[in-house]
DNA sequence: AGGCTAGTTGCAAACGAGTCGCATCTGAAC
DNA sequence: GTTCAGATGCGACTCGTTTGCAACTAGCCT
């Protein structure tokens, strides 16, 4: 399942296509919020925030959207350590993958992108023999930031 | 995949002790299936098997001990890519962090310890000022078997 | 030994995220 | 325009986890 290599803001939708993948309203309003996000969502942010667009969204097909998203490798889920509450995020798949660290004394999330974090899978996919189709690397910790 | 046991017996009783946290009837027969684990377990399977233990154990007990056990840093919550469901899973946590790789294919979960992890936990706490608390990663991808 | 009390428990009911069945609707291929 | 696989809204459901509460108990203090 080989995936194009660059991400140009605004391409979820013809990613959908290129795939013979059936556009409709809800769904281009899903997408559109995804693609314009500028944190992670989860379901219920996304669903609001959809229905801005076309009030008719449903939770169900957000679902049901992230879903489809997620099987073609376009989107990553995440935890974010449950630090707030048991529910995903979602955040469009980039190029590069990124550790995600979760203040746990003022909950702000961090992006890190790591030369060594992309040895590591190298290493894991050879010493283990291992085709890694996606890897989530969630730390918990505190930041640099005062106690505030 | 063996799982590293470099901690003695009955010694999450004993942390436990140490920290003043009372021992029950209960709370002994989770830590005893905790500490006798050779896999991952979730909730309900803690469950059963504590209830082998002391009958009278209930569900909440379970999650309640596990949240004690967390907050006291002693036990680690996977997700194991959610390829069982939605639910988490609990090891103890040992001395070394461990990477957790799942097979999408046969379901396999596979252990492995690696130094450029810590280097790149190393990295992080040095780059971004981050200490940190927990980590996990996880890796979802096919494994060398056969397609079983 | 016996009492005190904060911490713990079982139970049942509630919760929230996510799923599903189904009747209806619709995009896009012809 | 017709057609129909695929997508949708809706509501009811599952399942993992949490919570309120009254009863119980471990461990400390006499």
């Amino acid at each position: 399942m080989p995936l194009p290599q660059t991400e140009i803001p605004g391409r979820l939708q013809s990613h959908l296509a290129d795939r013979g993948i059936r556009m409709t309203g809800p769904r281009r309003a899903i997408l559109q919020v995804m693609e314009t996000a500028t944190k992670h969502l989860d379901a219920a942010q996304l669903l609001r925030k959809a229905q801005k667009l076309d009030a008719s969204v449903d939770r169900s097909t957000v679902y049901r959207t992230l879903k489809l998203l997620k099987r073609q490798g376009l989107i990553d889920e995440l935890d974010l350590m449950h630090i707030h509450g048991e529910g995903h995020y979602y955040e469009r798949k980039l190029n590069r993958d990124h550790i995600h660290m979760a203040c746990l004394r003022c909950g702000k999330i961090m992006e890190f992108v790591s030369d060594i974090f992309e040895k590591l899978k190298g290493q894991v996919e050879k010493d283990c023999r291992f085709r890694i189709v996606v890897s989530r690397l969630e730390i918990g910790g505190y930041c640099a930031g005062g106690s505030k």
